[in-house]
DNA sequence: GTACGTTGACTGACTAGTCAATCTATTCAG
DNA sequence: CTGAATAGATTGACTAGTCAGTCAACGTAC
C-alpha cells in the first residue's frame, strides 16, 4: 500500500510499483478518463511503452490498484465480523477502517471511489461482483444483529447495509471535493458520527446497548 | 420531464425534447463517456448536425438533463423546509422525492448520479456548486432541528446532510446496478427506512417525537 | 424570398496500443 | 577473469482507429 516506497531515481524501485503509485497520482488528479497513459509514464518517470510490459491495458492498471485495496477491506470486514463483538462496533470498526484508509490515501481512496465504486456503469461493472460483496458482508452483520434481538427485524438489512456503506462513501466524497472541513478531528468524528447516526436508527429501543465510546470532542 | 411527448416519427415533436429524451436513454444504457454524438442523433430518429444545431457540444446535453431536473429538486426542498413541519417530516418529504424522481424515470435518475453527482471528477465539477446547495440546503433543516432541541446537538449538521443525502443515493445505486429488490413496495419502505435510520439516530432520546408515519407492510 | 430547420459527409485532433530496437543484468564456457 | 550468450527490461516513434464538431447544401413554412 505504501506510495512513499522510492523515488523516481531510485535505481532500485520496483518499475511497476512506480507505475501504480504514479497512475494513483495522475488518477486522481485528471480522472481515469481525462488522462493518457503518456501522463501515467511521465509521472512514474518511466518510458510509454513500459506501462504496457507490466500491465496489458490502461484498464488493468485501475483494476489492479482498485482489487489490491478493495480486497484489503473485504479481508477486513471478514476478520471483524468473525470477531465476538456487538454489531455496533462491527460497524464502528468497519467505518474507522474505512476512514482510516483515507486518511492514509486519499488519492487511492478517490480514484476507487470516484472512478470503481460509483462508476458501476464503465468500470464498476467488471467489479461489480467485489463491490457487491462488501454489501453482503455488511448485511450480514445487521442481519446477525436483529436475529440477536439487538436491531429492529422491520428495517430490511439489505436496506441497511446500502445506508450505511452510502453515508460513510458520501462523506468520503464530501472530504474529497471539499465538500466538509477535512483533518484529524474530523476523521475520528466522523467515524463516530456515522455510527452513531445509523446505528440509533437500526437499534431497538429496549436492547440492551452496550456502553458507547465518548463522543470525541468538537474540533 | 415527460420522456413519452411524442414518437420519433411524429411531424409536430419538439426535436429538441426528442434530443433530450433519447439522450437519457443511450447514457443510461450506454455511459455518457462510451457513447457517441451519433447514438443520440440515431435514438432520436434525427440527423447528425441537428444535435449541434440545439446544443453547442455534447456536455451541454448532458448539462442540461442535470440542470432541468436538479433544480427542480432544489425547487422542492425550499418549498418543504418553508412549510411549518417537523424535521422528521421535512427529510421525509425530500426522501420521498428523491425516490418518486427515480420511480418515474429511473434512467434519468441513473444518468444524474452516475453521470454527474458521483462523477463530481468530471462531471460534476461543472455543477459543485449545485450540488452543495442541495447538501446546505438539508444542513439547514438539520441545523434548525438542533436549535429547536428536535435533534442532539452534537452531531454536525454538515455531516448528517451527507450521510442523509449519501443514504438515499445509495439506495437508488443499490436499485440501478440490481443489488437491490425494485418495486414498489420497496420504493415505499425505502422511504420510510432511510428516515427512520437515519433519523433515529439524529433525534434526541427526550425529545417530543411527532406520531410517526405507519411502517408499510413488508413486500 | 427569407429565415429557420434539417441533413450527413467530412475533417482535424487525439490517443490506446504495437513493435523493433536498445539497454542491462546474469550466467557460464573457455 | 574474460567476454559472449541469453533473457528480460526499457525505450519511444509509429499506426490504426475513433469521434466531436463543422459546414455547405437542401427542405419547408409562411
Amino acid at each position: 500500500m505504501s506510495a512513499s516506497r522510492a523515488a523516481a531515481g531510485d535505481p532500485k524501485a520496483d518499475k511497476r510499483r512506480l507505475i501504480l503509485d504514479a497512475a494513483v497520482r495522475v488518477f486522481a488528479r485528471q480522472g481515469f478518463h481525462a488522462c493518457r497513459v503518456a501522463d501515467i509514464a511521465d509521472e512514474a518517470g518511466v518510458a510509454y511503452g513500459l506501462v504496457y510490459h507490466y500491465f496489458a491495458s490502461k484498464d488493468e492498471v485501475l483494476d489492479t490498484l482498485f482489487l489490491e485495496r478493495w480486497n484489503v477491506m473485504l479481508q477486513t470486514i471478514r476478520e471483524v465480523d468473525a470477531r465476538e463483538l456487538p454489531a455496533r462496533e462491527k460497524l464502528q470498526e468497519i467505518a474507522s477502517f474505512i476512514v482510516d484508509s483515507y486518511r492514509h490515501d486519499p488519492d487511492l481512496m478517490k480514484v476507487i471511489i470516484v472512478e470503481v465504486t460509483r462508476a458501476a456503469n464503465s468500470f464498476g461493472q467488471t467489479h461489480l461482483g467485489q463491490i457487491r460483496q462488501a454489501y453482503e458482508l455488511i448485511g450480514e452483520i445487521v442481519t446477525a444483529a436483529q436475529q440477536e434481538g439487538a436491531f429492529k427485524p422491520e428495517i430490511d438489512a439489505r436496506f441497511a447495509a446500502m445506508a450505511f456503506y452510502g453515508a460513510i462513501e458520501q462523506m468520503l466524497t464530501g472530504w474529497i471535493f471539499d465538500l466538509l472541513p477535512r483533518g484529524e478531528e474530523h476523521y475520528e468524528r466522523a467515524k463516530w458520527l456515522v455510527v452513531e447516526t445509523v446505528c440509533g436508527g437500526l437499534e431497538r429501543p429496549g436492547a440492551e446497548v452496550p456502553a458507547r465510546a465518548d463522543v470525541p470532542a468538537p474540533g
